[in-house]
DNA sequence: CCTTTCAGTTAGTTA
DNA sequence: TAACTAAGTGAAAGG
């Protein structure tokens, strides 16, 4: 990788020379220092002094972190306009500020410890396996996971106001079926969305229609609501969705190597 | 601050040395290096070679930071077992598991730009204004911000099953009005739910209820649910809330002032 | 400990 | 661009 430009104790004044051009060559920045934040914006924000990791990144995003804790404590997304400033001698700013909404937040730094700049090169792709999305196209490749004979129609039917159902199918005796996917413990949400669904539904469909949540688990709180709304639950693990995209991809594999 | 310990790119023996150190010592850690990261859990993930920045925090959390975007790419929340090793010469990996739920990344390092280690005093307050529960406060405080002559009965009137309303209160014409509040703009969800509310008093309640959604914004695709359900929308703006909160905090001051 | 709800949610997708 | 929904959501509050 680029080397880092790194200072350690930097003056002011240095340490804003620095983070200038870096900010204006887009490079991405890590400074460990004692500082306070304000943020206004959606809502508005105060952080006394003390002692935090800021980094900008190289798209404008600008993180303030905190020794503990996963969340930044003050951030702006990406794309937003970054300025250094020196207010008093012997207090840098960082000015980030967005429109839309409109947004800023100010960290002003009365001592640097750490400063680098440089530029990452991050090609590595990111690659997150099982989400809804593959539980619902491993749903689709193999219906049996749901249930025996489930033949699906649509993914994705359109219901209008109401939204849209995960996978619209019909079973083996002639129903219809709708069945909501969550890749996490089924919630009261989900079940009530389900029932959205199907009372859109009965209201265009003269056909018997069944209403099934497929998820890993369901949550206690939810089974009392499924069965007074006659809703079905079928337990579908993440692993065997995973199984079934694997082998789909091998089989897709196999076919191109025969 | 306490000085912080920074070694630019130094071999991946020392390197764990380092680490290995601060992490039995709960320090802060930063590392910027060309890593690849893997994660098992909830769901599995897999992130090929490329530069980022990893923070180890005081309390455990672990976050993998590319050169762009809001969020870490990789991460584990605070109170994880974190522990450094050397798996091939020339590859360091640093693993972080918790239990409940079950999971797991490693990063493993093949060369390490700049590690910097240390104790980070951070003990500034942190205060965050105009929240929901502020505007609640607002609006009970000042209920003409909704309407003329509403006076509150309850804040957050229990309905059991249904949940708690906002605000349970009464308009100058004699009907119960219940107020429905969010921060940001009203979607659907915050409709339906004023719905249930409505829908669990009037089993119970005589008296005409009347439905009022206080948000700065109603979210268009919300409206016309809002009109066929009778329901009503005011405009409540933050910073009026935050005018009311903060002549309140005024008025607390010079009580205490005089 | 489990459940529910909110978040300056962010991020992605689609109309 | 706006709206809608999922997220390895995280975090707080309440039972």
């Amino acid at each position: 990788m680029m080397p880092l430009s790194v200072k350690l104790n930097p003056a002011i004044s240095e340490a804003a020379e620095v983070l200038e051009k870096a900010v204006r060559s887009r490079r991405f920045v890590v400074a460990v220092g004692d500082c306070r934040v304000d943020y206004e914006g959606r809502a508005s924000s105060t952080l006394d002094w003390g002692d935090r990791v800021t980094m900008i990144k190289q798209d404008g995003s600008v993180l303030v972190h905190r020794p503990v804790g996963y969340e930044p404590v003050n951030w702006q997304p990406p794309r937003c306009l970054v300025k250094v400033s020196i207010e008093d001698p012997g207090a840098l700013v960082i000015t980030a500020s967005r429109n839309q909404p409109r947004e800023t937040i100010s960290i002003e730094f009365r001592e640097i410890t750490l400063l680098a700049t440089g530029n990452l090169h991050d090609p590595g792709e990111f690659a997150l396996h099982v989400t809804e999305e593959q539980m619902k196209r491993a749903i689709l490749t193999a219906p049996e996971l749901v249930e025996e004979g489930l033949k699906p129609l649509e993914a994705e039917k359109s219901l209008g106001e109401a939204g849209f159902t995960d996978i619209y199918a019909e079973d083996n005796r002639g129903n219809l079926v709708v069945v909501e996917i969550k890749r996490n413990a089924a919630t009261k949400d989900a079940v009530l969305q389900l029932q959205r669904y199907l009372e859109t539904l009965r209201t265009t469909v003269g056909r018997p229609i069944r209403g099934i949540v497929a998820a890993p688990q369901l949550r206690k709180g939810a089974q009392p609501l499924l069965e007074s709304l006659r809703l079905e639950f079928v337990m579908v693990p993440p692993e065997k969705c995973f199984m079934v995209l694997k082998s789909r991809r091998d089989m897709k594999l196999s076919y191109f190597l025969t």
